[in-house]
DNA sequence: TGTACATCAGTGAACGCGCGTTCACTGATGTAC
DNA sequence: TGTACATCAGTGAACGCGCGTTCACTGATGTAC
C-alpha cells in the first residue's frame, strides 16, 4: 500500500532537501571538514537551531550528501558495464560526461571527500565504491570473456574499472571549472579516457594467455 | 661556492620548518581548508602573528608543503619506472609501500588536497603529478616496447601509471589506519596492486596488435 | 677589534566577528474520542 | 463534524570561545666604517 505523508512529513522533508541543496552548494569551494552549520542554515533561510532537528552534526549531513549522490547510481553502472558491443567503452565514457554535465556538484563531493577529513564520510563512500565494484564484477562474471577466471582477479578488475570511471569523471569536472570550457577540451578527455579503458581491457583478454 | 646562513637565516628556516611539521600533524585528522593559523602556532609554540613572517596564509603554507612532500619524489619515480627484469612491478610495489611507511602524513595530504578545497593547492598538486606523468614518459620511451607509439598514448600510460602509484599508495595508508594494522593486509593489497600493474603492462604489450 | 646604526624574527595586546550549542518558546499539524 | 490534548519543526535570545588580522614593540643579529 502506497502512503501520503502528512503536511509536517512533507514539510520536513523538504526543509531537509534544502538543507542537502544548500550544503551541497556551499561544498562547491570548500571542504566538509570547514563547513559551518550556520553557514547552511544562512544559506536556507532558517534559524540555525532548525539545523538540530534534521542532523547531528555537519559529516551526518555528509553522509546523507553520500548517499544522495552515489545511491542511485547503481542501476546506471549495471547497465554500462553490461552493455554488450565494441561501442560499448565509448557509449560508457559519454555517459560519465553526461552525468558530471548533469551534476557536477555532486561528483566534486565525492571526489573531494574520497579522502577528505571527515572519517564517517569516507567510510560512507568507501562502503558504496565497494559495492559498485561487486556489481561490476557480478556482471563481468556473466561475459564469456571471463571464463577461466577467479573471484579475486574479477574484483581486482572490477576495482580498477571503478577506479577509472572516479577519474575520468573528476577529468571531466576539471573541463568545466576550467576558465573557459571548450567541447574540444571536453573531447580530449573523452579520448584519452577511452583509450585508457581499451588498453585495460586489451589487458584483460590477455590475462590468462 | 657554498654558502653557509647566518644564525637569523638558520633559525628562520628552523622555524619554517617547524610550521611545516606542525601542519602536516594536525593535517593527519581534518582538511587544509579548516586547519587554522592560530591552530599552527599553539602547536609550534609561537605567538599568531609569527606565522606572518613566514607565509601568507593557511593555502600558501599548502603549497610549501606539496613541494615538500611530491618534489623529492622524481628521482625515485625515474629510476622506478626505468628498472629492467622481470621483478619491476614487485620492487615498485614495494618502494610504494615503503615509502608510505615513513611518510604516511605527507601521503595522507597529497591524496586529500589533490581535490580538496584550496585552489592554489590543487593546481599545484596537479602540476606536479603532470610532471611526474612527462618523466614517467620519457621513461617508457627509451623501453624497446614504446617502438611504433605515438607520443599521446605514451603519455596517456604515463597517466595510467602515476594514479596506480597514488591509488596503491593511498591503500597503503588505509592499512596503516586500520584498527589493527597487519601485515597479512598488507601483503594483500601489495599482490592486488602488483596484479593491477601487470594487466595494465598486458594491456601496453598488446596495445599495437 | 670596537662602535653606531639598520634589519627583522618573534611578541603581546587589542579588535570585531562568527562559531556551535543550550534552552524555553510558539503555533501549526496530528490524534483520540 | 467538533473538541481537547499531544506532538514537534522551527524560533530567537543568550553563552562562552577561538578566530584572523592590526599594530607598535623588543632585542638579537647583521653591516658599515
Amino acid at each position: 500500500m502506497s502512503h501520503t505523508l502528512g503536511i509536517r512529513q512533507a514539510q520536513k522533508q523538504k526543509t531537509r532537501q534544502a538543507f542537502l541543496d544548500a550544503a551541497l552548494g556551499l561544498l562547491e569551494e570548500q571542504s566538509l571538514s570547514s563547513l559551518g552549520l550556520r553557514e547552511v542554515t544562512r544559506a536556507v533561510g532558517v534559524a540555525p537551531t532548525a539545523f538540530y532537528r534534521h542532523f547531528r552534526s555537519t559529516a551526518d549531513l555528509g553522509v546523507a550528501l553520500v548517499d544522495e549522490a552515489l545511491g542511485s547510481l547503481h542501476p546506471m553502472v549495471r547497465t554500462t558495464v553490461s552493455a554488450p558491443g565494441p561501442e560499448r567503452i565509448t557509449r560508457a565514457v559519454r555517459l560519465i560526461a553526461d552525468h558530471v554535465a548533469a551534476h557536477p556538484a555532486h561528483v566534486r563531493f565525492i571526489a573531494r571527500e574520497r579522502h577528505g577529513g571527515v572519517q564517517p564520510v569516507r567510510e560512507a563512500i568507501r562502503e558504496q565504491l565497494a559495492r559498485f565494484a561487486e556489481e561490476v564484477k557480478s556482471e563481468l562474471a556473466k561475459d564469456p570473456e571471463a571464463a577461466g577466471w577467479n573471484d579475486e582477479d574479477l574484483l581486482m578488475l572490477a576495482h580498477l574499472y571503478v577506479d577509472q570511471m572516479l577519474i575520468t569523471a573528476s577529468l571531466f569536472l576539471e573541463t568545466l571549472e576550467s576558465p573557459e570550457p571548450s567541447e574540444a577540451e571536453r573531447e580530449r578527455v573523452a579520448q584519452t579516457a577511452a583509450r585508457r579503458m581499451r588498453l585495460i581491457s586489451l589487458g584483460r583478454q590477455h590475462w590468462l594467455d
